[in-house]
DNA sequence: ATATTTTTTTAGACTAGCCTAAATTTAACC
DNA sequence: GGTTAAATTTAGGCTAGTCTAAAAAAATAT
């Protein structure tokens, strides 16, 4: 049951490498390069973490985690994630300054603090960056979100976050009527300088800038 | 400028030794019991310490902070107890549930955490167990509490901590009825086994014995 | 299908931190 | 003051995790 700091960051990178490869067998010199280390010493950790069946490892044919290794590296995820809201919804930090503290903080170990973490947090779906945040039992409920400037013509979109946090910003949000969990839709773009006429809720004309829609991230529902 | 968690682990060990017996020297078996490993160890350690400045040692003599080594310390101290506070006032635990926690938290590294997390928590002077909080630059300002077998009849009391940390010590005081802040007046001493009848709160009548008397940190208010 | 390049693994070495066992220094006692 | 006991340090060894250099396997190219 002991787990160190350097197998967590393993288990997490292999995650993490697998699921942007579509769930391929990851390298030894993908995780090399992810880390910043050199592929022997990979070789050495992958080999310590198929003994401990966190991975199904052959030799020269990459990696995949097993159940184990996969709720593992999920837990790390989860707990990093559920940092990141911490840092930024109460300590007030901006969402480009949290990432190396909660790659700290991720490593903490207590179940018990992660359940009272995320209930003082209200149990948030999504991180500062948009990122869905898995469940204790490390399901994944939410997609990613999108800017929403990002998003296509005639998408259902639901509110997720902010990406811009300050009080000017905020503000003229719930002045224009927008607010967490409200659906958009984008009724039209233009293409000379990107602005946008949305639909909030029922409502259709709301004019949004660029900037603006660069700000609002949003989970495509359809 | 790296410090690991195993040297800052040494140096707060050596710091509360310190204090604990009158800034005096403190000896390789001290340590090693402190931190239950063995004397051998320790020796090892405390020579790196003293290659990076942390601490004077002369070999069969003893140790003592650096002024650089009391900052590394103390700032370990700072975030214990800041950390503690946020476990017990935002996210509800029990105040003997804290200690194994904050021991992890108090090594994650960043001075903007710190300073972002006082200002959350409304820069506490003390922590759940009543122990002072330094600030930003080492300083203790809160006043040192005594011990409850100290106080002399009829003065107001109000509790602001412990000094024995021990889980069964703390259930004993919750099922005692006795948390922090809580109101006290000595009514009796027994002469005997220096015993007490105390008021808690607004009852009368519990009778506590000179061993828990010790171990309980009262503000004479009166 | 063979030669070359790329990827991966093995072999051997290093550091931090820990250990045990033995040697040494300091303290304590008669 | 000399002998014993206690405290401390040295010596040598272990593991986790890193590295470099070299060997081996797989992929690629001709």
């Amino acid at each position: 049951m002991e787990i160190s700091f350097t197998e967590e960051n393993y288990l997490k990178a292999i995650f993490s490498l697998s699921r942007l490869y579509g769930d391929a067998e990851v390298s030894t010199n993908q995780i090399s390069e992810h880390l910043n280390n050199k592929a022997a010493s990979v070789t050495d950790m992958l080999k310590r973490l198929a003994e401990k069946k966190f991975i199904d490892y052959k030799p020269y044919k990459g990696v995949r985690l097993t159940e184990k290794g996969r709720k593992t590296a999920v837990k790390v995820v989860r707990k990093h994630r559920l940092w990141e809201v911490f840092l930024v919804e109460k300590l007030k930090f901006k969402w480009d300054e949290v990432h190396d503290i909660a790659e700290q903080l991720e490593h903490i170990n207590s179940d018990e603090l992660i359940e009272k973490l995320d209930l003082f947090l209200g149990r948030p779906k999504h991180d500062p960056h948009g990122d869905p945040i898995p469940d204790a039992n490390g399901k994944f409920y939410a997609q990613k979100s999108i800017a929403l400037a990002e998003a296509k013509v005639k998408q259902v979109l639901v509110v997720t976050g902010v990406s811009d946090h300050s009080t000017q910003f905020l503000q003229y949000l719930s002045q224009s009527g927008i607010g967490l969990g409200d659906h958009l839709k984008v009724d039209e773009v233009n293409s000379y300088d990107h602005s946008l006429k949305v639909k909030v809720n029922k409502n259709h004309g709301l004019f949004l800038s660029h900037k603006v829609a660069l700000n609002i991230l949003v989970e495509v529902k359809s």
